[in-house]
RNA sequence: UCCGACAUAGCUCAGUGGUAGAGCAGGCGACUGUUAAUCGCCUGGUCGUAGGUUCAAGUCCUACUGUCGGAGCCA
């Protein structure tokens, strides 16, 4: 008897064959057991009559507590009474290991309980479609920078430095020396993109940050293209095809797990259209308009994000912001030096930002002068400040958030159940 | 770090200063088409911790711990 997934069922109608998995629920009128069966692709109700197979395998079969391991051998059969479409009549049951009393039953459960059984609830239906969708996110990214000539060239995690903010870092033992965990894969991006053109890095970032948000991990993955000989507004252009592509491939490949979870898709959908570019300036007139009390050249606050992108149905591009409020590697505007070329994608429906780059700095002198205004130390920066010496070209970048991104194309209250083991304040375990 | 809420059975929660409760899970039993199955019976408690007020505290007060939500910061 032949061993195949669930997934792949409606491949063997009529067949006999043997499915391997888990019971994810049982439930029985005397003379027929219904045995629902997850193997990890997905459920499948499994029928057994009374009459179908031995009274020793009937028996046995009551003795099933939810997670138990088993395998299973039946006949296919295409049912309309069935979400799947077909069901497995069941002629043979071997038990391999009768689970202990399961945490996680059918019932409600709060959120930090679940958080605790993490290793467990991934089992759940509504994790397996969250966690699919997020590896279809995963596999377009790659998809898209690899077939559009982008080089995957890894960036370090222990970095000598930061690139964001000192306070936020993650500070380990590193022999004789202190490392630091990356924020950001950035600076040895603007390396690799003068030595390859066209780059990107994607791998897990640490921020020390002691944020309690729906928006916030202190691990989280990130993927950061960046091209050389680009400039802000090609940028742009970038990040939209890139995140238009990304949805796509998300309506085109999961709309069963997107069912699952209730994902209203409509809202998805319209991300077809362009996506509205603004100015720094035109964002905040707008939000005075809208009756926020924003001062020009603050950041946005949640609440100003919040009220902008409700004014859209797609992303926008928000862009040229205060250099004040931006890192030391931003390239000014030179058609207004108080700004910054740098460019923020804001998610609809209030999931905030989810793409963040710039053009990068690429005179010299100006660099350096800002490495020492943020009081940065020279000598760790000497190799990034080497790529104006050698050869310098505008160049520009950005990041994306996968969970951020997952959430939002989720349509998820938070970003903790868009990774499979969410790192947040004071939370390590399991 | 700041602001707010919450902490009662394995889980989700009721509990009006006066005898500790329900549903689910677990155990036993019934049921040949169930879909978070249903029905009957049973098991299950240091009411987060430490103090205090009171004849009497799960309930009121204080501190601590933990969790959740929000802010700032950011992707």
């Amino acid at each position: 008897m032949s061993h195949v997934y669930i997934e792949k069922i409606s491949a063997h109608e009529d067949q006999t064959v043997t499915l391997k998995g888990w019971i994810y629920n049982i439930r029985s009128s005397g003379k027929i057991h219904f045995l629902q069966l997850r193997d990890g692709t997905a459920i499948i109700q499994c029928v057994m009559g009374k009459n179908d197979v031995s009274e020793e395998i009937f028996e046995s079969a009551k003795r099933l507590t939810q997670e138990s391991s088993v395998e299973v051998t039946g006949v296919v059969r295409k049912d309309t009474r069935s979400a799947l479409g077909y069901e497995l009549h069941a002629t043979g049951l071997k038990i391999l290991h009768i689970s202990e009393e399961y945490p996680i039953t059918p019932k409600e459960h709060g959120t930090a309980f679940l958080m605790d059984h993490r290793h467990l609830w991934i089992r759940s239906r509504r994790q397996h479609a969250i966690l699919r969708i997020r590896a279809e996110i995963i596999r377009a990214i790659r998809d898209y920078l690899d077939d559009n000539d982008f080089l995957l060239v890894d960036s370090p995690i222990f970095t000598p430095a930061a690139c964001e903010g000192t306070s936020t870092l993650f500070e380990t033992a590193y022999f004789s020396q202190k490392a630091y965990l990356t924020q950001s894969g950035q600076l040895y991006n603007e390396a690799n993109a003068m030595a390859f053109g066209k780059v990107y890095c994607f791998g897990p970032t640490f921020r020390a940050e002691k944020s309690k948000t729906r928006r916030h991990l202190t691990e989280f993955w990130m993927v950061e293209p960046e091209v050389a000989f680009l400039e802000l507004d090609g940028l742009m252009d970038l990040t939209e095809s890139f995140v238009r592509y990304i949805v796509t491939r998300v309506l085109q490949n999961r709309q069963t797990e997107l069912k699952e979870i209730e994902r209203d898709t409509t809202q998805l959908e319209k991300i077809t259209q362009p996506f509205p570019r603004l100015d720094y300036g035109e964002a905040v007139r707008q939000l005075h308009a809208l009756g926020s009390d924003i001062v020009y050249g603050d950041d946005f606050g949640a609440d100003d994000e919040t009220m902008l992108t409700k004014q859209y149905e797609t992303p926008i591009l928000v862009n040229r912001y205060p250099a004040a409020i931006k890192a030391f590697y931003m390239k000014g505007d030179p058609a207004a030096t108080d700004r910054a070329l740098c460019v923020d994608m804001l998610a609809p429906e209030g999931y905030g930002e989810i793409i963040g780059g710039g053009q990068r700095q690429d005179d010299f002198a100006t660099l350096l002068a800002a490495v020492h205004a943020h009081g940065l130390p020279q000598e760790s920066m000497d190799w990034y400040l080497d790529l104006r010496r050698y050869g310098s070209v505008p160049h520009a970048g950005f990041g994306l958030g996968v969970e951020r991104t997952v959430a939002w194309i989720c349509g998820l209250p938070h970003v903790r159940e868009t990774i499979p083991y969410p790192r947040m304040l004071e939370k390590l375990v399991p």
